[in-house]
DNA sequence: CACCATGGACACCCATGGGG
DNA sequence: CCCCATGGGTGTCCATGGTG
């Protein structure tokens, strides 16, 4: 059987082969909003729900959030909770907890009392949700500014993005659910070099199936979702006058820093194909 | 200071129901 | 039919901060 590796978190390929299908067999693959699922999957993503609209979180804070003041109730929840997460010795077995499989980690402690664990979601918390729990557009949102130092790259402008690309900021949701990543059919949807960007996004983080930051993962991230906006909403569209609309839009709208961080990674784009093209052009004049 | 409420971690217990 | 994961609950221990 497929285990992830307590905390750890991989390349985006690694979350398409293994982190999401693991996720989705663990803890279900639709909402507990939409319709009846094992009660077990249901509490794993309440709880879920809580970190990402309420953000970083000790176990009490999180019992807090449903149950106003209720202190006994409270400490019921936080045990329950802590159970989710920590996993559970009885009978002499483990199961596993949310932090175990690497959806939650600790984020620093809390001192206000004695020290607690803080939990919120990691990256690939942050895609379970938009995958499996069906969220609005208000709680994105939320989660965004709540993350944002997590995903800084997208997160970070998150309000900048809704203005000026409106509802494709939600996009992300392909990503959380593994579109467009080393799909060759994105080749056909755009004329825009998508495949071939995207291929060299996942040749650069390929040493990093087992083990990556996750500052790195929110890069690789990040270049993925300014990329696949390269690829235009209506794409059936013939004579679209600017095939990168909302691309072109972000850039000429004046973030520098986004413009800037982008085209540094192009030039890597580029530098790769050049030096790789350069060989085939030696091969054919042998 | 003694005492108590709060906040947190963890071990253990028992019932139950679905699946092998 | 039995197993075992899960739900629900208890007991113990620890640290801190406020209050009489």
């Amino acid at each position: 059987m497929i285990k992830i590796k307590p905390g750890i978190l991989g390349n985006l390929y690694a979350y398409k082969m293994y982190a999401r299908p693991t996720a989705r067999r663990l803890y279900g693959e639709f909402s507990y909003r939409k319709k009846e699922i094992p009660k077990h999957h249901e509490n794993i993503q309440r709880m879920l729900h809580v970190l990402a609209i309420h953000g970083p979180q000790t176990t009490w804070g999180m019992a807090k959030v449903e149950l106003a003041n209720d202190t006994s109730k409270i400490r019921a929840r936080e045990k329950q909770y802590r159970k989710f997460l920590v996993g559970r010795d009885d009978r002499g077995r483990h199961s596993l907890g949310v932090l175990e499989t690497g959806l939650v980690v600790i984020d620093g402690k809390n001192m206000l009392k004695t020290p607690a664990n803080i939990y919120r979601l990691s990256i690939y918390g942050i895609l379970y949700c938009l995958d499996v729990l069906d969220l609005t557009n208000k709680e994105i949102d939320m989660m965004a500014e709540r993350y944002r130092n997590v995903i800084p790259g997208i997160f970070g402008r998150w309000e900048y993005l809704k203005k000026t690309i409106g509802r494709d900021v939600y996009r992300l949701r392909l990503l959380a659910k593994g579109l467009f990543l080393d799909n060759i059919q994105t080749t056909k949807i755009a004329k825009m070099p998508v495949y071939e960007i995207l291929t060299y996004l996942s040749t650069k983080y390929l040493d990093n199936f087992e083990h990556i930051e996750e500052s790195d993962l929110a890069e690789q991230i990040s270049c993925w979702y300014y990329t696949q906006l390269l690829i235009p909403r209506d794409s059936h569209k013939k004579n679209s006058v600017v095939e990168y609309h909302q691309w072109y839009k972000l850039i000429t709208k004046g973030d520098k820093d986004l413009k800037e961080m982008y085209q540094r990674f192009l030039d890597e784009v580029t530098e790769f194909y050049e030096s790789r093209f350069k060989i085939v052009k030696k091969l054919k004049r042998l």
